[in-house]
DNA sequence: GCAGACTTGGAAACCGCTTTCCGGGAGGTC
DNA sequence: GACCTCCCGGAAAGCGGTTTCCAAGTCTGC
């Protein structure tokens, strides 16, 4: 590989010029010599070394993302909007995908840390293991101490900046809103129990109910995912609504429905969360809880950009979800 | 931050020592020293500099993979079996995203050479523009002559290591079934001309008519995306099949039907290309054309990395599409 | 014409780690 | 016991840049 050195020698100045020339420095470089060096450096090909630079800047130009899965359109989603924010800043983006192992994100987060990356990103949902939780967070506080930043999109349990979403409030209103359709009856495809993201919509759903003096849901735990949904939905009762914890799982109810000849919205309503993008073609529309994900991606970055005051508290931002009514849900006669 | 410096001193060995210990030689350190160390490093909470490292053994723990867009299912299904296949080697995974602008694309290659990753993938269509593919080669080249490993999947277009869809042979496949169901007017929403995915699977589709001796199809242009496929669908003239060049076209395509009340497969049969996971669940079932995405990213990855001989000629592996029928198209009567 | 302020180029220290090369001690052989 | 290995620890030379510190011009203003 050509190297600085060499397109110094080729441009017949020192390296410190050359440096000055190439990559970036305060100092002033005279005309004459400048050219002398560009037109090396591209006779040569020359390309700067990364690693050699971060390590003599002490610092590096990547960020890093943690998410469970880029396949599930949630984080797709954030990624992108993180992405795009990173892009604008110029910053390059490592990415990591844990598949909802906690052992592998605090690794993640370990492994980000090695790279001196500037920032780190942790988006999904945090399991309910204050164990586990503890030893993410002793992570963290061990790369923020060298100086990393980082923030959350999820719950607001690290102790980090966070983008959190209101999961609670949204399913609470969703819940409002399809009693509001005159159902009385719910089943809640839950998710697992120990995902925090899971049990906040789930609980805020039952909730509402109880506020409005409906009887309890019929609650189903199961993966949070298509086939999650799916499974779950064999055993919802003689409920007149399910809502499903996030729209993959809706999607999947609504398959399992459409399988046993169960008419959605006429024989059951259906909603899910999150009003991902790409499902918003499915038939019948999803009734669903809105959630800015690519803004809650790129607000996360900047928020853990952001922010000189390393020691100030965290700041937690809440962001509300949308209820969005569409044809999956019925009024009730 | 902790340095390996600090470590040495604490455990009250060399520098030599302690990087045996905590970073992986063939050197044996004797039990005692090697406990000292690690407890050391323990205390400190040190976390190895990678950049350092990687400046010192002169290679790099890190990929880098291009891709277009990650909310395109397409594309993070590719880039997950990239990544997995990645994490399994013990790599890390930088993620650039172009947004389909060819410069960006020549950028990242650059960028991804300065950080000396050890190997790029280049995940997506090829635009047919002999200049900017020549600059893409060039980079590449610049990239490779320094060590560097590369990877394509799509057109074998670049010189090296390559797999490629057969979205011709995949096309005409679909287009034989389709005209085995009976039709014979045709349409294409047949994506950007400049594509070549797009361009090869309408050239395919076309070809295969051509052969059966039923008449050309109407092809209608327009963008690669959802919102492509339904603008394009309000063109398709009196054909009784429309063939969208992609998964996700083909959904703003049955969108656009739905919406101006006309019936899939009654009114009109849909097909779409790629067989996207996260539209299986669509209503109606799209008739499609499989790839196997996740297979083929971490194919692409394996031939990047494997295959020590620089030297050789890439090798293009074909990976065949295979025809699902689905409820979205009809037997004509 | 000259002191003082500015500008610009270069030498060299340093960033944190790997690894080669050396040397000393332990263990084996005859 | 002498000689050879083998094993293991440490000193130090890089890896490819950045940046501080100097020194030598180049301008100003008077």
């Amino acid at each position: 590989m050509v190297t600085l050195e060499d397109v110094a020698k080729q441009a017949g100045v020192s390296l410190a010029t050359a440096s000055r020339v190439l990559n970036g420095s305060t100092r002033q470089v005279g005309a004459t010599l400048r050219a002398r060096v560009e037109r090396a450096a591209d006779e040569l090909g020359y390309r700067a070394n990364i690693a050699a630079q971060t390590l003599a800047r002490g610092a590096s130009n990547v960020i890093g993302i943690v998410v469970h899965d880029l396949t599930d359109p949630y984080f797709a989603a954030l990624a992108d909007g993180a992405m795009r924010a990173a892009a604008t800043e110029g910053l390059l983006v490592m990415v990591g995908t844990t598949h909802r192992d906690p052992e592998q994100e605090i690794a993640y987060v370990a492994t980000m840390n090695a790279q001196r990356v500037r920032a780190v990103l942790l988006a999904g949902s945090r399991v309910a293991d204050p164990v586990v939780t503890g030893r993410l967070r002793e992570e963290l506080a061990r790369y923020r101490e060298g100086g990393g930043r980082a923030a959350c999109v999820g719950q607001d349990l690290l102790g980090v900046d966070t983008v959190a979403p209101a999961n609670r409030a949204g399913a609470a209103a969703l819940a409002r809103a399809l009693a509001g359709l005159g159902h009385t009856r719910f089943a809640v495809l839950a998710g697992p129990p120990q995902l925090v993201t899971a049990a906040d919509r789930c609980k805020g759903f039952a909730e509402a109910l109880r506020g409005l003096g409906l009887p309890e849901p019929v609650v189903v735990h199961g993966a949070f995912d298509r086939d999650g949904g799916y499974r779950a939905a064999t055993e919802i009762g003689d409920a007149t609504c399910v809502f499903a914890v996030n729209d993959v799982m809706a999607v999947g109810a609504l398959a399992a429905c459409r399988e046993r000849g169960i008419r959605v919205p006429e024989d059951v309503s259906v909603a899910g969360f999150d009003d991902i993008v790409t499902l918003r073609d499915h038939v019948p529309a999803l009734t669903t809880v809105r959630l800015p994900l690519k803004d809650m991606g790129a607000r996360a970055l900047e928020l853990a950009l952001g922010g000189a005051d390393v020691t100030a508290a965290p700041v937690v931002e809440h962001v509300a979800g949308e209820v969005v009514l569409r044809e999956s849900v019925r009024r009730m006669a």
